[in-house]
Order: structure tokens, then sequence, then C-alpha cells
DNA sequence: CGCCAGGTGTGCA
DNA sequence: TGCACACATGGC
């Protein structure tokens, strides 16, 4: 057990080293939270919404039920996977340690398939804030209620004109495709939990848009795969500046774990 | 107002 | 295989 947990009030507080809740909700894996303050944030997962904050190694779950942290929170935030040690695993590498030393605050959130395979849908060729709105849209006009992400059965009935309130762009007919897949069962996302890296892959990518890229996205954060390995051009940018020798294969374990952490250094690094 | 965005499909050599 | 180029929309 690396956290211990204790009950103030209606609030559930968690005590937890080396956790770092901005840069885990703010890096750009997840896109239904709101930042309140710097250590505040509201947002949705698995129906459910939540505000959550942090002070030093204490995380404030607030009005929030031990059943609902058991069954949502704890394994949404990852918090019973040992980051200590996944880190440790990863110093041997320089340009890794300095990325840890930087970000290994961050977790990597188990996020719904689904809820997943769009959002980075959405992300492509996109921005973060532009990422947010579309499916803060997509959540108001086709979810079942007002927490709710909306089904991929309920996307399929729809065509490409009755997604134009989301404002999505050359995305939409991505959206549809997916959701026809997902729902007949085409693309079976029981199948991928227990598929190697490759055959994962391999099923996501046969929906229309989905290319290397969001796929692996979505094996590492809606699959908890923590060896998938996304390249985008940040990514991109990193193995060109650090790794012209090619990526560790000490590493490959844990290599979504390195990759969340130099994704986030190396644009830290650009905006300076 | 232009440039650009956690990419991918398409059409070429 | 490799490499421009378009793609919708709006953030900055």
């Amino acid at each position: 057990m690396n956290y211990t947990t204790s009950q103030n009030g209606l609030d559930l507080e968690i005590t937890i080293k080396n956790f770092s809740l901005a840069q885990t909700l703010d890096c750009g894996q997840a896109f239904r939270w709101e930042k309140q303050t710097d250590d505040s944030f509201c947002g949705i997962a698995y129906g459910t919404t939540l505000h959550v904050s942090q002070q030093g190694d204490v995380v404030t779950f607030y009005n929030t039920s031990l059943s609902d942290f058991d069954s949502i929170w704890r394994r949404y935030f990852d918090f019973d996977t040992d980051y200590n040690a996944i880190n440790n695993s990863l110093m041997f590498d320089k340009n890794i340690a300095a990325a840890i030393e930087y970000a290994g605050g961050i977790r990597l959130l188990k996020q719904e398939p689904w809820e997943t395979l769009c959002s980075f849908i959405i992300s492509q060729n996109n921005n973060i804030p532009r990422i947010k709105g579309i499916i803060a849209r997509l959540c108001e006009n086709f979810g079942e209620d007002e927490y709710s992400f909306p089904s991929a059965e309920k996307l399929a009935t729809l065509c490409i004109d009755e997604l134009s309130p989301l404002r999505s762009g050359f995305r939409a007919k991505y959206l549809i495709d997916a959701a026809q897949k997902v729902s007949s069962g085409e693309v079976n996302f029981e199948k991928i939990n227990s598929s190697s890296l490759l055959d994962g892959e391999e099923e996501l990518i046969k929906i229309y848009g989905v290319g290397k890229k969001v796929a692996q996205c979505v094996l590492l954060y809606g699959f908890h795969k923590l060896s998938a390995f996304p390249i985008d051009v940040w990514i991109k940018k990193v193995l060109a500046t650090y790794f012209s020798d090619g990526f560790p294969e000490k590493a490959n374990e844990y290599a979504g774990v390195a990759q969340q952490y130099l994704f986030h250094y190396i644009r830290k690094k650009e905006l300076l």
C-alpha cells in the first residue's frame, strides 16, 4: 500500500507521496477536468462528478463516498500501482531521469476505453482547449444524462450531419465510424483487453481515422497498457533530440509512462 | 489576420 | 516505402 485514506466529514483524504494532481489532470491525457485553482479540479469520469484538490501529500476528495472511491477513483487515478518502483526502473537513462525529476508525479489514468477512443480521435490536428470544447458538446448533446459520455450505441444511430453541433470538423465521420464498429463488435474491446500491443493496435486501426498514434493513446490511457508508446510531434522531437540511437529497450515495459513524462518535459522546455 | 494544433487518408513518385 | 497535401475549426 503506497497511500493511506481517512474520512473527514463527507470528504475523503488520501495521503500519498510523489503524486501530482495538477500534472496528472492537466497533462493532455484526459479532457473533462476543469482547473478551479492551481491544485483544485472538477471533472467527470465513469459517469460520476468529482471535486478534488491537493495540499502537499494530501489529496482531498470532496463529498465522496468510500464506495465511489473504491469502485472508481482509486482505480481511475491508479493509486494501487507503485510508481516509485516504476520510476526507479526508468532512472537508468539520464534523459528519462530528468523528465522524472520534472514530471514524475504524473499517474497514467485508467479511463474508459470508448471515451478515450473518441477523445483521441478528436485530438488529431487539434489543440487542447478546443478538444475539451468538442468533448463537452458531445456529452451535452448526446449523453444520457448530464454526466455521462454518450455510448457507442447512441452515436451509431446518428449521421455525420447530426454531429454538426460539435463543430468537430472532419473528425465527425471518424466518430461515426468508430461508434458503428465498436457497437457492432467489429472492434472488440474485450479482446483488446487481453491482446498484445500489436494486436490491439491492429484492432483499433480498423476504424477510419484511427492510425498508430491514436491507437497507442487508447491502449495507454484507455486500456492501461503501460508499454504502449504513442508517437506524436512532441515525442518525435524527444526521440530526435535525446534518443538518436533508439529508445532504450530496458524501458520497454513502462515505455508509456516514460513517454508521458518526456512529453510533459519537452513541452515545458519549449515554452522557456 | 495569419499560423498552428498530442494525425490520418489520399494521391502521387 | 516515402512524402507532400488537404482536412474543419477556432485558439492564440
